[in-house]
DNA sequence: AGTAATATTCTCAATATACGATAAAATTAA
DNA sequence: TTAATTTTATCGTATATTGAGAATATTACT
């Protein structure tokens, strides 16, 4: 096992359930001698990526808070969509989430959220948070925009190695495509009911959704034209300002060029 | 070069400013040969510390995002203390940004903010931020909780090398001290001004600060024994919060005591 | 499209370095 | 104080990592 992999996979013991450990506690999940992760610990907990807390536990670091703030200032998806979100929420015809999400490899995470102050149920979508690919206007506003051979490898690491069936969901995905909007009821929350549109960008490999998600039992039917109306118009003012900060970011590309 | 130093050295290339770097950039940075960057690089990105971005650049990857959840969520002062910092914004007599900061090892880290809505001025204080330790409220009232030559090895990190200097700064903390509180007017930012109070719990190894920051201009001396009131009500009540969490936290470990 | 320029991966032999068993020291609990 | 546990240090060996350079893939340009 290479030293990085060891790393990682220390790193990856910690969960929100489990959110410190002992060196022996991951000595023995990771079938490695204790004074070989004592050794990687202590280099760990040198670059803040582990902290020591009381009883002899290691806890996650302050550099996750650090990077994670830089993600936040930098990331051009955050940047762009993440001062709409209050916005929508405001315009949303009843409370509701509003939630930006991502494609990340294989993927899908919420980067940013507004929950409307008198929203009360929790999504499972929520910052930070991996989530089901398949499942979910909001993940399905994404999946939407990959085709042919990386759309079926996705889905097969989903776990829908199935080709009759991978035939049925792709083609209600093809529905939902003509339609330029994704519904789901009760997909990843009993109870909330969750509509989505596609964000991307090709130069900065965008794939994205922009998704208002609501409690089933504050929803009418006739909110649905507002709801689409609302989330459309914001989707395309995000993707223009994504645009715009991508051609910030080449300036700034290229002004280093010519300093050098 | 260790391993694990290279994969180190190359995450904190990235910052608010540089969010983008290129391998030719890295390899140039850290005068390592780019085949060998390429090969971390491609590591790091399996791992989703860092993600391939347009024009052959690479930005910080959603591992950042996740882990920074996981803390947000089992971070026994976060979980404490951040859903008293609403409350106090709403109690204080004027506008206010209110923050909870942490030593991590030597430097003083704001890991929860809460900005009243009509509040203006922005504080360098930001979650995730890295802050000096010998200026402003909120790091004056952590760094009066460390005494002896551990002060002072922190002092001289930071600059503070001189003897004489360092005694004439130890009197100016023990005088904050005996008051209990913590009060500094534009040393971080100019046109603000800061109360803060400090928080700690030792089993747990957490030694922070509460702190509420104001424009100078809105302030008036009469406002003084109201924050002062808000901030100690509130400091005790996280601290004891605090304590609370840490026997559950310790309930918790017991239990997989008894399991295994 | 076709070519040039860049970016990325691959190969391989030398060697630095990470590994783990064990001992020693330091810290914590009894 | 002693006992138990946690953490660090030591060291020879095996091995994973390194970097130069070649090969390939991708992107940019005409």
């Amino acid at each position: 096992m290479s030293g990085f992999e060891r790393f990682n996979k220390i790193l990856n013991l910690f969960s929100e359930k489990r959110s410190s450990l002992t060196v022996a506690e991951i000595s023995e999940e990771l079938k490695i001698p204790s004074s070989t992760i004592y050794r990687t610990v202590r280099e760990m907990v040198l670059a803040d990526f582990l902290e020591s807390a009381a009883g002899s536990y290691f806890r996650l670091g302050q550099a996750f808070i650090k990077f994670n703030r830089i993600i936040n200032l930098s990331d051009p998806l955050i940047q762009a969509g993440e001062p709409f979100l209050k916005k929508l929420a405001n315009e949303n015809p009843i409370p509701s989430t509003n939630i930006l999400a991502r494609l990340f490899g294989d993927k899908v995470m919420c980067v940013a959220d507004f929950k409307y102050p008198s929203f009360k149920n929790n999504t499972s979508y929520q910052k930070g948070r991996l989530m089901p690919l398949l499942y979910g206007a909001t993940s399905r506003a994404i999946i939407m925009q990959i085709k042919g051979k990386r759309l079926s490898h996705i889905l097969n690491l989903e776990g829908l190695n199935d080709d009759k069936q991978q035939k049925i969901f792709i083609s209600g995905l093809d529905k939902d495509k003509k339609k330029g909007f994704c519904k789901t009821e009760g997909q990843v929350d009993n109870g909330l009911i969750g509509f989505a549109i596609s964000i991307n960008n090709k130069k900065l490999g965008i794939e994205a959704s922009l998704s208002s998600i609501f409690n089933f039992s504050d929803y009418r039917p006739e909110h649905e034209p507002t709801i689409y109306a609302n989330l459309s118009s914001y989707a395309i003012l995000i993707e223009r300002y994504i645009n715009k900060i991508f051609f910030e970011i080449e300036a700034y590309h290229n002004k280093d060029l010519n300093k050098g």
